[in-house]
DNA sequence: ACTGTGAATGTAATCGGTTACAACGCCGGT
DNA sequence: ACCGGCGTTGTAACCGATTACATTCACAGT
């Protein structure tokens, strides 16, 4: 149906091994020869079969990537870090995302690692196991934000992180300072709540359960979780897990009639753009999102094997604390 | 080197043929035999090579999305949109954006063209010929937000969306209304400009050229734009032709010290989902972009040549053109 | 004139699946 | 005992490229 290299080596008189020469530069052929052919397969519309191509070639000159869903800045700022590195490659990038629960995600994960060279994997609940089981053995994958034995990975340092907005906010005087966490099986969520618990604890600030409230990275979690807080324990700070559920909890304070950071202070965590736009500024840590999207795919496709050193969290003061200024 | 169907053939005990169809549920294979392939294949970690079957059935499953870049809320929202349509299929998404002239342009196309079984194509500057001569004949493309004759788009309802952005401004009882337009040869650009004029017209409104300042759809076009219009021409309204410019204007009234909506209305373009967390809150012109991607793919997919109707848009009244409360 | 050499091109095997067609075994009907 | 037919499995061609190896040819060296 679709125009061949053998139609191509018909027209211009040539075997189908010349042409395939005269398309992949490299190899001998004459000028004249290959000025033929191209034409010639200009003129008929012929567009190389990548299939075919990588079927002996063993490459499919892509790299896959699977994400637990697409909402959210988090999700968007990594999938541009990983498609410019790619394509800085010159290769392609197939997005998967899934949020059905262990069936997709195997089948998903089945579906992409036979579509690809290498694989960048976000997805908390998928254990060593799962990989093993639905991966053929030779194909390069990379977790991001989860550490699974056997498997290099990309994290941040979420303890420093979670560490410094402890600081900060006792710094700033403050005793009551809730946490807004993440979800329970997620790598980063664990980490962050850890180093609050620490943080509190070490800096003498009062460690009320009901300051600690369970979210799910959503915004609208976020959203409940202050709303919970206002008519509960009333902190005179919030850190929110994430982003996503900091903006939902500012929502909610302004609904409540709270100002922030006048009567209660917040800080988020991962530092999304929409960060420096919501009103008042969020403070939040910063994480290399994109960073972190480069060098998985670095991983991939350079190999190297070893997890690099988490990578560096920073943070970035802005109006929702009620410092600086 | 990766486990084939070959041997797991062997291993069980049957032929090649056999162990395609006891993965291709459809056809007979008895029960007992099909077990024992399947346990063989988990056995081996056999994991079918999509390339090699993509071949045969000249199907790859996967749908390419071509963008002119990724960043902005825009296309993560249609990402979203595109993706969970094609999952829905059982499909996948091949993504590939691009921002560096029509050579990188040409070269991606042809790229994504070898690799899927259809095309979402989102890149204003890229006309009848360009797609021609870059694709093979019976690859179904559809575009989106751009009308090339030939090809099937998905395209919003610019003018009304513009227009009533003026009127509504002008129901304020606002004259002197400025636009920060988008990048020339945006065909959604030069429709919301074409649509800003004609309104500008009927309602009487002033018509000073001074008040048109041309942006490129990037928030820092909208900062720059904004400022000029504060030390320039002195519009009691701002439209800009999409959110991000709108969010780059809000932050340089803010700076230059303008209070919105109090000194300056603002209203934006595409309703973004930041659009409702800035503040002020931005009113905007909703534009259903995940029902756009949606559209797309189910346009590519299912065929049907023909481009529907434009989609409607509507106008979500928040804070920063001071009317509602 | 004859041979060796290297450049240009052709022939055919190969990648890992799918599938048309053939083959086989087993059954019931006569 | 024989035959038709169905259910199950095998054989081999094929998809569209790449590439090892063979072949052809022109030309220089002797």
């Amino acid at each position: 149906m679709a125009v061949t290299m053998r139609d191509v080596a018909r027209q211009a008189g040539v075997s189908v091994a010349t042409v395939s020469r005269a398309f992949n530069e490299s190899t001998a052929v004459r000028d004249r020869t290959r000025e033929r052919i191209l034409e010639a397969a200009a003129r008929m519309r012929y567009v190389p079969n990548a299939t075919a191509r990588s079927l002996t070639t063993t490459a499919t000159e892509s790299v896959g990537v699977l994400l637990p869903n697409l909402y959210g800045d988090f999700f968007s700022e990594l999938i541009r870090g990983v498609e410019g590195a790619v394509r800085e490659r010159g290769y392609h990038t197939l997005l998967s995302s899934v949020h059905d629960g262990p069936a997709e995600l195997t089948a998903a994960l089945r579906a992409l690692a036979g579509r690809v060279d290498g694989l960048v994997v976000m997805s908390p609940d998928l254990g060593a196991e799962a990989l093993e089981a639905n991966l053929p053995s030779g194909l390069p994958v990379v977790l991001v934000g989860t550490a699974v034995p056997g498997y290099p990975s990309v994290v941040v340092d979420n303890e420093a992180g979670a560490e410094a907005v402890v600081r900060h906010l006792a710094g700033l005087g403050h005793r009551r300072v809730a946490l807004i966490g993440g979800p329970a099986g997620n790598a980063d969520a664990q980490a962050r709540r850890a180093a609050y618990r620490r943080a509190v604890r070490e800096g003498g600030l009062d460690a009320d359960a009901a300051l600690e409230i369970a979210g799910d990275f959503t915004e609208s979690s976020g959203y409940a979780a202050a709303q919970r807080l206002v008519e509960g324990a009333r902190p005179t700070a919030v850190f929110a897990a994430n982003d996503a559920m900091a903006v939902g909890a500012l929502r909610a304070f302004r609904e409540g009639g709270l100002d922030v950071p006048g009567d209660v202070a917040l800080v988020g965590f991962d530092d999304v753009p929409v960060a420096a736009y919501v009103s008042p500024a969020l403070t939040s840590v910063h994480v290399p999102i994109h960073e972190m999207g480069r060098l998985a795919v670095r991983l991939v496709l350079d190999g190297g094997g070893a997890s690099p050193p988490a990578l560096p969290t920073r943070l970035v003061v802005r109006e929702s604390c009620g410092s600086g200024r």
